[in-house]
DNA sequence: TCTGGGGTCCTAGGACCC
DNA sequence: TCTGGGGTCCTAGGACCC
């Protein structure tokens, strides 16, 4: 029988640290921006024993470092991560029979063909900490999304399997926050239309969502409340559609030079990535977030080139947009590639491909 | 209390064309 | 004075994920 699995590291970014630094092992560990929680900067991961404090990811590493007196706290060194991914999913490529959809440093989904899912992941877990001495948590599934889902309750290091049988036996009662593609917005508007459980979303006629949703996200969420929707892992390697970087400056900005500078820093930043790939630009965006906190994006398509006088020309374009004497927190640049014919779009399964 | 950096996809609404 | 209907393309903005 064909099973889809969703792989997942367990607190993958601390564990690498620790692999390097055993003496590290055991402490609270936090990792993210510069390693100095003075600066503007934000938790990317929290070993097991930082999280017993209420530090999790995405938290201004300033206060993550108040909730913890004694953690470890850590730089950001993404090399170190990728290699370690790659190691991981060259175990998972060596399983047999394993189609290997990555969808993250630290995750994926195996599509694979057995009559026993839970030795199969076993197996693949004792493989992948034999090669990378990491432990990972396997969601078995029928679908892409009960695999996905399953893996939660695998954690740490252990086996979950979700199908049709007991999706709403272990799902109904949660709330539909818990469901991989509904987050704080898209839960409060279901909230409105009275549907909190999974298990209502599941009951919930796809039509009624389209008013409040649309015809495509309406009829979706629907679906994701019953767990259903593609079971195909897909291993067409990933073509991105485009590259983009980000500076959050430590003093905000309010001087039109400085920005004028920054723009420029951050075009040279971007067309590395772009000229890695060796494909032409077709469209800029801009994005401006004002201290305290409102973004705004300006963005703009470009006829193609790969000029780079050209391209900064429209970035500083762009920045022209931008409000004079309004203090900046944040710039950020993305480029968008012109893709090739052959490509598949997205390398997460898509919303209606689910 | 202060909110990264890298991505993807969807929707609304305006501009424009026939 | 009252201003079609359908289609495409584009930008801005929102939402989500790791």
């Amino acid at each position: 029988m064909r099973w889809v699995l969703h792989v997942d590291l367990d607190q993958f970014i601390a564990a690498v640290e620790v692999l390097r630094r055993p003496e590290l092992a055991g402490r609270p560990i936090i990792v993210g921006g510069r390693g100095d929680p003075t600066e503007r900067a934000v938790v990317s991961t929290a070993s097991y024993e930082a999280r017993a404090f209420g530090v999790g990811s995405g938290m201004p590493l300033r206060i993550a470092a108040r909730k913890v007196p004694d953690a470890v706290i850590l730089p950001v060194d993404h090399e170190a991560y990728l290699a370690a991914s790659e190691e991981v999913m060259a175990a998972l490529r060596a399983q047999p029979g394993a189609v290997v959809q990555v969808l993250g440093w630290d995750e994926a989904f195996m599509g694979v063909e057995t009559e026993d899912p839970e030795a199969y992941a076993r197996q693949l877990q004792a493989a992948v900490l034999k090669r990378t001495r990491l432990h990972c948590s396997v969601g078995i599934g029928d679908t892409l999304v009960r695999a996905k889902v399953a893996t939660g309750f695998g954690k740490p290091a252990g086996v979950f399997r979700l199908t049709a049988a007991n999706w709403l036996e272990v799902m109904g009662s949660r709330p539909t926050r818990d469901l991989w593609g509904v987050g704080a917005k898209v839960s409060a508007r279901l909230a409105k239309l009275g549907i909190t459980t999974v298990a209502q979303l599941a009951a919930t006629d796809p039509q009624d969502l389209v008013p409040e949703f649309g015809p495509r996200m309406g009829p979706w969420y629907a679906q994701l409340g019953r767990g259903e929707g593609s079971s195909v892992v897909d291993d067409t390697p990933w073509v991105a559609h485009g590259h983009s970087r980000e500076t959050t400056f430590q003093r905000d900005l309010t001087d039109p030079a400085h920005v004028d500078e920054a723009v420029r820093e951050l075009t040279a930043r971007v067309l590395e990535d772009v000229a890695a790939e060796g494909r032409p630009v077709v469209g800029l965006t801009l994005k401006v977030r004002y201290a305290p906190f409102t973004t705004t994006t300006h963005g703009r398509k470009i006829p193609e080139t790969s000029d780079r006088d050209e391209i900064l020309a429209h970035a500083l374009g762009l920045a022209s947009a931008i409000e004079a004497g309004r203090p900046i927190r944040l710039l950020g640049l993305r480029a968008e590639m012109a893709m090739p014919d052959d490509a598949r779009q997205g390398h997460t399964p898509t919303r209606s491909g689910w």
